[in-house]
DNA sequence: CTCAGTTTTTGAATCATATTCATAATCCGC
DNA sequence: GCGGATTATGAATATGATTCAAAAACTGAG
């Protein structure tokens, strides 16, 4: 039957035209302006043809995080096939990061809405589910990096759970993406680079769990080195700077 | 004039009943399904008068939120009278945000999305400048312990400024309370405390910097000894557990 | 190619709320 | 008790999400 799987190709096609015409419309006007309405005009569809792709408004929302997730967690996959010491890797979880967050600005702003109970509510229980789904890798991949340090004995878990581990880097992360996308909140700060600075912390991070071998986080020249050398040897094509 | 004092004492008595009834009324059904008419309603005042108060619904949802940030700034403040090292008060911000979110569950969720791109933008001018205002001694204070602390000799900035350390705790607490509060996130993670979890994080970034003096963050008996401490002497009477 | 049955698309109608504003009520000083 | 100012009211308006009955497009058998 290839007139149902053409079918079902077009109906994927349109569901991403979609979504690209949404990201297009957030970039141009805001999440706050973003409308039903609006997204199927663009795309010359009418509205009733966008809810047979989406539940609802939050639905539409979250299938958008939820691309964003996979290419994240592409990047983290990225990661585990890179030959280096654990601690390098789990590094590079953080450098990949940053890469990810200069590439999609608008990601974190978007998923801090989505995981707001507000929206979270107002989303289909499937989207939900796949949104869980999309995020488990990155989860894993992380705590595969940590695991993978204490078999080999650079890293000795001194009372704490790899989870646990994994949840100190994820914090710092998103609470530096919070941060840097709060309005108005870091306007009047002396900080240079969040990013770099949150590069440093994790190293700083891996040291307080004397995660060997330990780095001198205040060597700036070697910081960079590593940064970029992990954007040569992992992230190549998707450093711009 | 005592009759224009009255005046003016009636209407804050009103915004309060306001406030406190939109509070009630979120903890009842939740952020998503608060509505402007049921909170005026429930206050038995006409929607017209809840709007001579705030100039729209998001503008409602901030002043909430700085209402909070108020009671945060409060128990800052506490720590700065708290006779310590650098070291010790540092930590006691920490432990002060850890106790402030388990009095004010809903803070980080209703801040979360207040400092979304959306919520501010459509909430006034002035309540934002309030809300800012309001915040700004929570970066001060913080900022007032690392200064002290390198006038003291306890702490070498390395290369970094005052801003960039606190940014750091900041980033931490800021991201274990965005893990707590996203819906589905952290359930099966085998993390077990997250907040006494970002204590121990406090200090092993705090060692990270080499702020004197250094304190082993896998000692648990030594960190739950200076946690209840902290509660003890400087938040005696917020500390329920 | 045609037609009945099925699936898909459409957009006007519905519904839910935020917000406004003309009118009514209240207050104030005299 | 009065006239003018201030404040409260809630019906009317506006916006935008969502639904659903009707129209259009498609399907496969004859």
């Amino acid at each position: 039957m290839s007139t149902k799987e053409r079918k079902q190709r077009e109906f994927a096609e349109r569901e991403q035209r979609f979504l690209d015409q949404s990201r297009e419309l957030i970039r141009r006007d805001g999440l706050l302006n973003l409308s039903m309405s609006r997204i199927a005009d663009e795309c010359d569809y009418a509205v009733g043809t966008l809810y047979q792709h989406f539940a609802s408004k939050e639905d539409l929302l979250m299938a958008l995080v939820t691309e964003d997730v996979r290419i994240h967690a592409e990047m983290f996959e990225r990661v585990t096939r890179w030959p280096a010491s654990p601690r390098d890797r789990m590094f590079a979880i953080g450098v990949a990061d940053m890469i990810f967050v200069r590439r999609h600005p608008e990601h974190f702003r978007l998923a801090q809405y989505v995981f707001t109970e507000v929206v979270w509510g107002a989303a289909s229980a499937a989207r939900r589910q796949t949104l869980l789904e999309a995020n488990q890798p990155l989860g894993d991949i992380v705590n595969g990096i940590v695991l993978d340090a204490v078999a080999r004995g650079d890293l000795d878990l001194n009372g704490l759970t790899a989870e646990e581990v994994c949840v100190g880097c994820w914090s710092l992360a998103i609470g530096m993406h919070n941060l840097v996308h709060a309005e108005g909140m870091l306007q009047d700060f002396k900080v240079r680079d969040p990013y770099r600075l949150m590069c440093r912390y994790f190293q700083t991070q891996l040291n307080g769990h004397h995660w060997r071998p330990l780095f001198d986080a205040g060597d700036d020249a070697a910081l960079d080195a590593l940064i970029k050398r992990i954007c040569n040897e992992v992230f190549n094509d998707l450093c711009t700077q």
